[in-house]
DNA sequence: CTGTTAGCGCGTTCAG
DNA sequence: CTGAACGCGCTAACAG
């Protein structure tokens, strides 16, 4: 690794004036400046960014730690944050936890303290599961800036975003409604019950509005890929069944191709929508209609506000947001 | 942020005192020890990351740099990369360079000098394309240590992890046509050129074997998802085929749906062997068979290798290895 | 126009 | 047992 020690001896010269000259500070001439600057590329001269960090006390720089890279939530949510901290010239760093509270915990430590500026995360199943906070606790009080998003907890006081998954069912309930079902399903995949409570209280509201009965045959909860066409199979054969929204990535998709295979016609006879994005909709034949969480904005959004926390510097408790955005239905071929 | 200073000062002691007594040294008596420990949990002194590595010139950090986040494949090789680092006290740091050339430029600026000890890359399809490999030879030339996986250069010397798509291909065509069938399609949703050469000629080389012909018609190139599904419609209509074989991560899974509603039995009339893994293999009914590329396997491997590099400073040239891994075939409900 | 010095936070000598 | 001094690579204030 070469450094401005290095240059410096080889040129004869000090090392402020190789750092200068680096910088086109107005100290250096002209020639001077070249030939530094010649030197620096021959011996592929990069500034160390430790040293950098160091000295500025700022990185401007990133962290952003999430539980599961093979969502394709998170993955957008991804996309937003490096964009919007890319207008904002800072550059984004990614740890992924892997649900693991342990994971989590080390993820911040190796990141804290010097190799970011501030954090953007979502907390693991399992952290929120055993309200294990202590950590992220213990690094706001060292003043770091954080920023929560989706995943989030009442025992920690930050600037959150969060979305609005009760309206995302309620909406998406509603117009399975209108277009004249009447006999409703509720399909979730979901690992941790809390997060699960509010998508289905969106389409308990919704029922509730239409004076459309709830009936807990008509919910189904699943915990695993494993045995979930099987499952699906007697859920759908069982009911009496007309339409069917979906709280999670994939059950959607598994439904609609089960669906099809025992003869259901789709949408005629099951109108299906799901979560997701344009991309995975593609996925399934009709074209599955699907609520978006919009990840990118909230990407943007968290990295907006956590930039503005580490610039003002202004870490009033008091004075913490909490934002929450709505989804929108995207309307296919499938409802 | 609490530094050595802060607690130094706080305590009427030393800086260096500190500093041993949270290293536990034995030049540190066991009171002092105890008092600097307490104030240092009050404090939440956690060391300062970018002093740690400009100290010890070493970040025991593993950089990762991936063109697409979205891509299953990737995602489980990271999920490789960060277990086997974590098993050589390693901590995982990822960008993405979302398949940009000038976005994976900057990401290797991030992460160089200083915020981690090593590499482990796959080009972006851009820097691919246009054979920009500068970059990564002024990176090499500062003597980092850098393995490439998948998307690799020729141009570039230095450790390799590739997959054998051609075999890959081989061994799925083979399957089919040892289970009977004859009028085998090959489908591929491919952006780069360069990339899907392999598996066609793997899909060739087994018709070959085989003494079937090859037919130019039965080769589908799709480039995005758009219309996919009214090419594969008529793909499938127009011509003679019971079985197919895909080449990337969609088209399998698209094809058995399409198929399906055109009223064909998968996999009685049409046998369809695509990429991907256990989960993504839910995603159809029946569950689709697929080409298993072994990412955690190719993850763990690069990182193994990596780690030797740093750790053994051997940097001389003639000694880097090109390792070709092997897929599997995972036989499923749709072969 | 160029060089010297100090300090960012840390651990490690080496003196005391 | 404790502390002062040094250096990692860098920049900025200050001399010359």
């Amino acid at each position: 690794m070469t450094t401005l020690k290095d240059l410096a001896k080889l040129l004869n010269v000090s090392i402020s004036t190789v750092s200068k000259a680096l910088n086109d500070s107005d100290d250096i001439g002209e020639k001077t400046k070249i030939r530094v600057k010649e030197a620096a590329e021959l011996y592929n001269y990069t500034p160390n960014q430790m040293a950098l960090g160091l000295k500025n006390n700022q990185t401007k720089t990133i962290g952003v730690i999430i539980p599961n890279i093979l969502n394709h939530f998170f993955a957008k949510v991804i996309f937003g944050i490096e964009k919007a901290a890319r207008q904002h010239s800072y550059d984004t760093i990614i740890c992924i936890s892997h649900e693991k509270y342990a994971s989590e915990v080390n993820s911040l430590e190796v990141l804290t303290n010097g190799r970011v500026d501030g954090f953007i995360m979502s907390l693991a199943s399992e952290t929120l599961a055993k309200e294990h906070v202590n950590h992220i606790k213990t690094f706001k009080k060292a003043d770091q800036a954080l920023v929560l998003f989706d995943r989030v907890s009442e025992k920690i006081t930050c600037d959150k975003i969060i979305i609005d998954d009760e309206q995302s069912l309620y909406k998406a309930t509603q117009h399975l409604i209108k277009n004249g079902r009447q006999n409703i399903a509720f399909v979730s995949q979901i690992t941790n019950l809390e997060i699960g409570k509010l998508p289905l209280s969106g389409y308990r509201k919704a029922l509730k509005k239409a004076d459309l009965p709830f009936d807990e045959q008509k919910v189904l909860k699943l915990s695993t890929s494993e045995n979930a066409h099987q499952l699906m199979k007697g859920f759908l054969l069982s009911q009496d069944i007309d339409a069917i929204v979906s709280a999670d990535n994939t059950s959607g998709i598994m439904l609609i191709n089960t669906a099809k295979d025992l003869g259901f016609e789709v949408p005629k006879d099951i109108a299906v929508i799901g979560f997701g994005d344009e991309e995975t909709s593609y996925l399934t034949y009709p074209q599955m209609s699907y609520i978006n969480q919009n990840p990118e904005e909230i990407g943007k959004t968290a990295t907006e506000l956590l930039i503005q926390r580490i610039e003002n510097e202004t870490n009033d408790q008091h004075n913490f947001k909490t934002i929450k955005l709505s989804t929108s239905l995207a309307l296919r071929a499938t409802s």
